[in-house]
DNA sequence: CCCTCTCTGCGTATCTCGTACGCAAATCAG
DNA sequence: CTGATTTGCGTACGAGATACGCAGAGAGGG
């Protein structure tokens, strides 16, 4: 508990359950405000350029004026999380859980394309954000009717979470060296790797470089990206099949 | 591109290829060294505490002495995410390409929670460190005989770094934030879900909570994450089974 | 043997950040 | 009207990264 910021007090400002004084002058600021404008300056210009004199700027108030509002930056982290997510789509609930589940993982991903700092800020605790707790309900519920009991459904949303957001926090990060050097990926890499490689201590990896897989160009990088993301999740969504049907 | 730090350059200070200058004093400080003392702090006191300021007087040098041997703090970091791997165990290599994954993915995970840190640490570019290509190489060789094209054992390796590596940062990020106020896990996170979960608009998550699967104490919390990783895993891997049976 | 070129350690200084502290003005309860 | 409260925010501090440039060490050429 660094800080004096108490668990529950985070869970009551992610859901605005804070009751208002009615004493003292009205506020000009609203904690969300705060939290858009944040989540603004980290959209332009990343996670980093979010400091609280940055904030402030932007909202026209002084830098210390944002501390009657959030205790701390990590607390305005904890509420920017929260923030740029969306609402989960309604779901289509006649598919079976697999097209849902589909449907559910590539949701996620558009909607950290969309704020592709969101993936590397760091996870204070487990999840308890309105907008983060909807989407956990839209993958328990499809897996409604496979059967499974509960403490299955929460390990395989787990997991699910686990691969997705890894795979984000991959493809943020990537990205953002892609943009610091977009040289470094491509056919460069390849070659770095065949100067490094030596086939006698690293004979798979050498292989591999030798099939040219790695000698690909910068335009086709993201392509690359997504086929295996998609790649990876059916594995995953093959594997959770399995244990349905071993539940059966 | 930023600094005047090049890709290439970073593969030749990652391997030791730099070419030491004959003329002018003799260096009292290595790379080595550096590397050393920074990732010894990282251990001891969290990502956080590694400072120049604080790597350099761990050498009793200056902190501006340690730029002479490393262009910035970020290079720094990207040599610390190799210096903290360990070397990959010898392959046992009679069982067939699942165990030796399995092997593969629990070694990694120990190496990691040996050193938390690296987990969260950013990724610069793709990787091109000794010890990060010889784990890289390992898991390709795991799947030498399963007839899978080289681009495929791309593609599974990738996922399955993705995986873990999620699993890594989510489990050090939580354990970090446990330490930090154990109390928000275990009854507390289920006490607080069921103040806020309403059972009309998230009722899939409302079910679960009922069902007490979150009502977990502190000390069963690492046990269960482990168990999710496990599950998880496996889950992969049966994709990865149905993707080779496909192949053949 | 000395001169010069090179390279090291590092002192100084600047800029950016997060945030503790406390004051003055605004607002409302009584 | 008065006192309790609460807001905006100026000031100040400490920590961190790092540009710049100087002093001195050492090696090679004459």
């Amino acid at each position: 508990m660094v800080d004096g910021r108490s668990f529950e007090e985070d869970v009551e400002l992610l859901w605005g359950l804070r009751d208002t004084p009615r004493r003292g002058p009205r506020p000009t600021l609203t904690v969300d405000e705060i939290v858009r404008a944040a989540v603004d300056i980290a959209d332009a210009d990343g996670l980093a350029a979010v400091s609280m004199a940055r904030v402030a700027e932007r909202l026209g108030n002084a830098p210390m004026a944002l501390y009657r509002h959030v205790r701390s930056k990590s607390e305005l982290l904890i509420l920017m999380a929260d923030a740029a997510m969306d609402t989960p789509p309604p779901p289509a609930d006649d598919a079976g859980w697999r097209p849902a589940l589909t449907a559910w993982a590539h949701g996620i991903t558009a909607m950290f394309r969309a704020h592709p700092w969101a993936a590397t800020l760091p996870i204070a605790g487990p999840p308890v954000g309105p907008k983060n707790l909807a989407w956990f309900d839209a993958a328990l519920a499809a897996l409604g009717d496979t059967g499974l009991d509960p403490g299955l459904k929460v390990a395989v949303v787990m997991g699910l979470i686990t691969y997705v957001q890894g795979e984000i926090r991959l493809t943020a990060e990537l990205a953002a060296a892609f943009t610091d050097d977009p040289d470094a990926f491509g056919a460069r890499y390849g070659a770095a790797l065949a100067r490094v490689v030596d086939p006698r201590t690293l004979p798979a990896l050498a292989a591999v470089v030798a099939s040219g897989v790695f000698d690909v160009t910068a335009t086709d990088f993201g392509a690359d990206v997504a086929a295996d993301f998609g790649f990876g999740l059916e594995c995953f969504l093959d594997g959770i099949a399995v244990t349905i049907d071993r539940q059966r």
